[in-house]
DNA sequence: GCTCAGGCAGGCT
DNA sequence: AGCCTGCCTGAG
């Protein structure tokens, strides 16, 4: 079953190539096969936007939702033009959009990507999935779910060993078990405020103001936050030291994308 | 050997 | 509160 999602702000490898998601993989025919919360999409781009193929009517909404299909980012990057950086970065890299992630499984990818570069974080999820998580199906060389809370919390670091994902595994179990007790309630976060959540996200082990951000803005679409590592660190300090522009509004976290793509671009030592 | 990767914990002042 | 330093692992 298809679905044409027209907008002028998808641009699949713009979104899904971004570093906020790690579980879509790019087809021989130009498309994209993903999975999320237990359902598989495979996806390719049109002139006016993608097109989204599922395999059920139930299937459609979750994805529009997921694709963040509410948020007018015209408008949004009509409301950055006040500032000439920002809004080049935004007008060129107008097909990014803020996905909407699972919880946990954000918080767990975004744990592993400390201290770490893009395609080893890809690796270290596919083999927890792999390991882990339930096959969904058999397409694709088998599609498999991210491993919930519980599953996670049964297992020892020496489970998690074969993962190579070093000093991040007892923050994933960590993680795992606050979730699996119900110490940390992953789906009340929507209802809090980012401030609060941002607290709250951080009484995990491994969990600092980066970490936090990403998970709030990657899952929860809290967007105004913006998530400070190395590059954006550099960005701010080199064209913001006065302070983010007005003109960002609620809106922080869209902006970060953009100036991180538009940068990441023209350095000459990005990583792949 | 070395550095760096979309940081963080733990210990120090 | 702000500074250090070490950290699993793999690529260059």
């Amino acid at each position: 079953m298809d679905y044409h999602f027209k907008t002028s702000c998808l641009d699949l490898k713009q979104t899904l190539e971004s570093g906020q998601c790690f579980r879509w993989r790019r087809l021989e025919d130009g498309g994209y096969v993903g999975i999320s919360g237990g359902h598989i999409l495979k996806v390719r781009q049109s002139d006016d936007g993608a097109v989204l193929t599922f395999s059920g009517e139930s299937e459609r909404d979750y994805w529009l939702r997921y694709f963040d299909c509410d948020t007018d980012y015209e408008a949004v990057i009509e409301q950055f033009s006040a500032d000439s950086i920002l809004s080049e970065a935004a007008r060129e890299n107008r097909g990014i959009r803020i996905l909407r992630q699972e919880p946990f499984e954000t918080l767990i990818s975004f744990i592993i990507s400390q201290n770490n570069n893009i395609p080893r974080i890809t690796g270290i999820i596919s083999r927890l999935c792999e390991s882990f998580g339930e096959k969904v199906s058999e397409e694709y060389g088998g599609m498999y779910s991210f491993p919930d809370a519980k599953t996670l919390a049964a297992l020892s670091p020496d489970d998690l060993a074969p993962l190579r994902a070093g000093f991040r595994v007892r923050y994933i179990l960590d993680a795992a078990n606050k979730v699996n007790t119900g110490l940390v309630d992953l789906d009340g976060i929507f209802a809090m405020t980012y401030d609060d959540g941002k607290a709250y996200l951080k009484t995990i082990t491994g969990v600092g103001d980066k970490v936090a951000d990403c998970v709030l803005l990657f899952a929860y679409h809290k967007t105004e936050a913006f998530p400070s590592d190395v590059w954006i660190k550099r960005i701010v300090a080199e064209y913001y030291s006065d302070g983010l522009p007005e003109c960002m509004g609620g809106y922080k976290g869209i902006a970060q994308q953009y100036l991180f793509e538009y940068f990441r671009k023209r350095s000459p030592e990005k990583v792949s």
